[in-house]
DNA sequence: GCGGGGTTGCGAACAGTGTACGCACATCGT
DNA sequence: ACGATGTGCGTACACTGTTCGCAACCCCGC
């Protein structure tokens, strides 16, 4: 029988019109952007940002290779939204906040901090989107903003204010976030690391006595505690240097 | 004449093993890691980061598409070559700096600074890259840590002093950074940019009154003398708090 | 009822990617 | 003179983002 050259598509031999499976039935609209995008937020925090693809995350979806361009645009497009719900993740200074607006802004740096240490692959993206229009990003600099000027700072100050703490907590937590994604894709505990790149290190540091000290000082990697030290401290300085321009009008 | 057909493979029709053009001489080794790094980074600084492919490099150094593994062993290796190329360019505080170590300090920081934004497309890299073994990166944080012992911190002082540092630079910078390329992809002065963009910006700040204030205050961006300022304020609020920290010990 | 827009899903196809493999050749140490 | 070594490169493979056209469904006006 049937060399039935109707074929359209991987398997070249095709019953019969009658018998071929119908599509199944769509029992509502099972694609949203809200979907799309809380599952490659999901494909991001399981694989990483290598394994974000468009195929990859069509499949993860039931759903075809290019079905996605209905409800987003472009990948671009796809990763800005991402980004932006992971700005809705973090937690935003309440109007009341400004009655002590130093802990308020520690704390929020705090937060954001931590949400992207939660999503390590958001780093270098924060980076590339730069300045957006995303409803949760403008949320957090409007709450940011009007807590200051609550405080008492003018529009001006406020703004300088709110770029300089952003610009320390990002980069502060990009070398971090950049140190974690690097031991995720090495698969390895940081003792591991630490001790299999060692001599690597010392024949590195050969001609750098004050960097070889430093990798000795604190060998097997720096701990947790140690890191929200460090961060805490250089906000503090941001902040001390925030008051004096305070107090000073 | 001369249809000489210089290509085996495209052409099937092939004369004879005798007539075949044999291959160029090959005078000396033309390739090498130096001129591949610095050919990648002409490429990057002239098209920016989405235009680094292996072809195309290899292209433009007259050579096939995958002549470059013999150097180099993958793309990312390539990157960080790349990226320690960059910090290749940046200056390194001199052993006298100490002195006044204040100055030394910010004057390394603007260098680093400039250098990112001569090579916009090296922010998101350096996110990616994180800390990196590369000979000029830690020639640049040795002399940082040198001048800083130098000038009377303590090692644990001085390591953290770099982090907040260079933290703080990248973190601003890689804003700026992203304002520009995202300048040159649209291929529009920062006016025209603005002006286009403006009707949305109105429309997503409707909720957010000090959004609005500030992006009308700013209205066509902000101009290179605001940014400097921007940058150095926050720089000398950290830089107030390192002080402090030094004076109490 | 019953068309017909408009939207959603999707298979195929296209141009372009990083890179593994193996062959041709040049160079060099013996 | 001859193998070992290393460099250049053509080919091929598995993927990538994205376009296009077609099929199926929804809803809305008749």
């Amino acid at each position: 029988m049937p060399e039935n050259p109707v074929s359209q598509s991987v398997n070249p031999v095709i019953q019969s019109v009658w018998t071929r499976p119908r599509r199944p039935k769509r029992e509502q609209p099972t694609l949203s952007r809200d979907v799309i995008v809380a599952e490659a937020v999901k494909l991001l925090d399981e694989e990483g940002a290598a394994a974000l693809s468009m195929r990859r995350l069509g499949t993860r979806l039931n759903a075809g290779a290019t079905s996605m361009y209905s409800h987003v645009a472009s990948k671009d497009e796809l990763i800005e939204l991402v980004v932006d719900h992971i700005y809705g993740e973090m937690e935003v200074p309440g109007p009341d906040a400004a009655r002590d607006w130093r802990t308020a802004a520690a704390r929020c740096a705090n937060g954001i901090r931590s949400t992207i240490l939660r999503h390590p692959w958001i780093a270098p993206m924060l980076g590339e989107v730069g300045v957006s229009l995303g409803p949760n990003s403008m949320r957090l600099t409007e709450g940011m903003l009007a807590m200051l000027e609550e405080a008492g700072f003018d529009l001006e100050q406020a703004d300088h204010v709110v770029r300089i703490l952003f610009a320390y907590v990002m980069g502060m937590t990009t070398s971090e976030a950049a140190w974690l994604t690097m031991l995720a894709r090495s698969g390895q505990s940081q003792e591991d690391w630490t001790r299999k790149v060692w001599p690597a290190v010392e024949q590195a540091t050969r001609d750098y006595p004050h960097l070889r000290r430093r990798y000795t000082a604190q060998e097997g990697g720096r701990s947790n505690e140690v890191l929200v030290d460090n961060f805490g401290y250089g906000l503090d300085w941001v902040l001390d240097g925030l008051q004096a321009r305070l107090d000073r009008g």
